[in-house]
DNA sequence: CGGCTTTGACCTGCGC
DNA sequence: GCGCAGGTCAAAGCCG
């Protein structure tokens, strides 16, 4: 691969410093959720700025019907899965809701996903798509909905800590560290290091 | 031809 | 116990 170039195909839009810009003018976090359980806000980050992004703990804020309902059910899962089949009971660890202001669909976060379900939810005439990382023995998940009161914003929820380093990563790393963006360095440190649970 | 998406069916949990 | 809703599976089709 050509250093010089973007990791992921789906990432060209950040081959340069004005790119940069157009993606974070692209997606508007307006609501980013870390739901990290193990109770109280241990590991929860809140962050006090006036900026348009707001780090939403599970206890207050968010808007849409489908965050409420989302934190509704998620709350109640939060580090642990539910049993598989054979009962045997997994680990799924870390769980984050990141509400984004975007015209596309599904957010790259640099990770390769493969789409293994769809499904029309209550309360949303969206269809949530279900994705799981394609990397082998990682078990990670995510959820990428339509916002049901506000189509603008679409709701993409991560379950699981990847095992793996983003096929991303030394990229992003530096593009945050370089450009010491907040915006960026918060979402992309909290998509990629999910602490564990 | 391999990997991915689509989509209907099936399974499971939860509320009533 | 039953019905509903969400989550997952897996076969079929598509695409590069």
């Amino acid at each position: 691969m050509n250093p010089s170039q973007s990791p992921s195909p789906n990432f060209t839009f950040l081959s340069d410093e004005n790119s940069i810009y157009s993606f974070m003018d692209n997606y508007d976090f307006s609501n980013l959720m870390f739901s990290v359980g193990e109770g109280g806000n241990n590991g929860l980050i809140q962050e006090e700025t006036s900026s348009p992004t707001t780090f939403v703990t599970g206890e207050s804020g968010g808007s849409g019907s489908a965050l409420t309902t989302l934190r509704k059910k998620e709350s109640t899962l939060d580090c642990k899965n539910r049993g598989s089949k054979d009962g045997e009971t997994k680990e799924m660890g870390h769980r984050v809701a990141i509400r984004t202001r975007t015209k596309i669909d599904v957010m790259d976060d640099g990770y390769k996903w493969r789409k293994y379900g769809k499904k029309s939810v209550k309360n949303n005439t969206n269809k949530r798509n279900y994705y799981k990382c394609s990397s082998e023995g990682c078990m990670v998940k995510k959820r990428v909905e339509r916002d049901g009161e506000n189509a603008a914003y679409v709701i993409t929820t991560y379950e699981g800590v990847h095992n793996h380093e983003s096929p991303s990563h030394v990229y992003y790393s530096d593009m945050v560290y370089d450009h010491d963006n907040w915006k960026q360095h918060s979402l992309l440190q909290s998509i990629q290091t999910f602490p564990p649970c």
